[in-house]
DNA sequence: CATGAATGAGCTTTCATTCAT
DNA sequence: CATGAATGAAAGCTCATTCAT
């Protein structure tokens, strides 16, 4: 074996994995984690079933994998183009919208982040509070502390200043309310709206 | 069926159906709706998995139909207490902390509801709009016509106004932020604020 | 109870007992012994499943009986206007030419009793020579004797004298060849010429 | 598939599918096809259910392609050691000797297939027409033609000329009348002065 | 006599996972 | 690394039959 055949061999690897995670998450769209088996991924990925588990140790652990790899795509994501020197208001909405371009662009990765933590598997999940759940808390802290936020208990805040997005994300895929540049802006305006002192 | 029938018949076990549901909804709220089996239902409600198929035509059947159920049930406890002369503002906040208090004595409902809509299932569900949908959204159009509240897209609104009170309830059962009253009081305010003008 | 009830009553079992008869032959026409369940005829027959338990001692006694039935009318038929002063060709081609108009007036009968002869019921029934049997025979035998029909075992004149017949039912009704009077002639003719000295 | 893969792989085990097949064969003889079940057939062929599946889609496909298979090498069997330059009369006899020959060496073939057809597989099954009954037509109508059979319709012909045969073989096995090779030189003559000028 | 309710046992089929190559 | 074969266990569901009325 050869530095080449090494190269070779690397590629197909992450080819097959790669395949692997697409249809998994394409069939947890399609049928939900009830309805899903390691086989039906296994055709839909075209690879043999034994050779998912080469890659993930079992079902939880190949579900969970995605999810946590799906978790932090959208946090870089949702965090990139921030800068020092803005305020606690431009930082906030430019979170908003961040959020929403970044699910605009992977829509299935919505569905299976919200279908997962409907879970049994999420419940058991050891969450470790992940980088864009720590810098969120700590904007709305600041905020507090500068004055520009309501003084109310982070939860409270976290559940009109972000978890909105989700629900009108939810909204523009299911044909419901199209979220363009426009809606956007209005959402993200009211979103600071409803936290703001 | 007549009422001859009725009476020399053996009738439906009522407590036998209502023993069934229970132990549906305890299940998918402790193993979500992957992981749970009919056999594990019949078990748990002390019956044999065939009694489940007298009552449900099958699976989906018996699982949409306590969806349904539940979904009737909450919306009553919601629209509760709602009178002829109160204002849009009244109207609304008695709305958000009549939802407070309905799910908070139904703990399970709201899990088994966030799951079932997560669902294979809900996707081919015929969303035939249901009561407590529409008088929402017949209330924020009261509340825009009116002007005390903003003109914007309905969804727009109810994403803000209604949809952080499910967040804050998984919070409070998830021992994130615990919903009393005064909790829910300052909940109330911060949804009026985000979408009155 | 008086005489005019107790009319009443017999009449309706019959009725009923005379459904469940008509819907069984019915559905194993359909669907053969395999794809049958009491369930679906007693859906059929619009009574109950536990119904079918009080005329019949189990799932067999009832499809025995039905062929037990079949048999006796089929004999019936078939060795109708027989006469004293026939020669035993004159019988012979009676009895063919009433095989095929009993069996020709009753589709359902020829099925039911070819599907049942391939059951494990039938191999554990006790198979007493039947009227028909022992009058085909004996007619036989009294050919051979009269030195009218080929000295040869009995077994092996039945198989080309009575048994084409059934095939060719089977073929009338499944439109491979119509058994019209013309054909009925033809056949019967074949069957003495096959047998005859 | 390729070369390579197939060397490499864990390859079909054709003794476990022929396990299947006669364990199917067997139990159909002494069950039929009501009574008979993947589990039972598995536990005759020492495998498990399971595995059934890998080579059968599913249970309707393991049987009809049993029978396919069958109708197949009994249309070898019978067809075997015809030669160019026989007559009419020579081919007819060798095909009915051939035909008892080949089932007495198989009766659990014979059984399978009779009781198949009484299915409502059977029903469903696109029944091209397969080799044999190609040929038997043909040397009817070559039959005809030459003037040395009858001038009726092929389906009553065969009637008399080649079904006989089956009811024969089922004498044979259920012990009525045995057909050794005297008794069956006199059917084939029987079937042969049934059909000829 | 007649019923719908009820059920243990069994059905066909698919599952997650391991094995031999 | 990758595979199709193989499987025990379990899935959803239907069965023949009995029960209480």
């Amino acid at each position: 074996m050869n530095d080449y055949s090494l190269i070779i061999m690397r590629t197909r690897d992450q080819a097959k994995q790669e395949a692997i995670v697409q249809a998994s998450i394409k069939l947890v769209n399609e049928l939900g984690f009830d309805g899903i088996s390691i086989s039906k991924i296994a055709t839909e990925a075209d690879v043999s079933p034994a050779t998912i588990y080469i890659y993930y140790k079992n079902k939880e652990d190949l579900f969970t994998e995605i999810y946590k790899d799906i978790r932090k795509q959208m946090s870089q994501g949702t965090l990139q183009d921030l800068q020092e020197n803005m305020t606690v208001e431009e930082e906030f909405k430019l979170l908003c919208s961040n959020t929403f371009h970044s699910y605009l662009e992977h829509p299935e990765f919505i569905f299976y982040r919200e279908r997962y933590q409907q879970t049994a598997m999420f419940q058991s999940l050891n969450k470790e509070q992940f980088e864009l759940f720590q810098f969120s808390t700590e904007l709305l802290k600041r905020g507090i502390k500068g004055k520009v936020i309501k003084d109310l208990p982070i939860p409270l805040l976290a559940s009109f200043a972000f978890f909105p997005i989700i629900t009108l994300l939810r909204f523009h895929f299911d044909g419901i309310q199209t979220m363009d540049d426009h809606a956007i802006k209005e959402a993200c305006e009211l979103a600071w709206n409803s936290i703001r002192r």
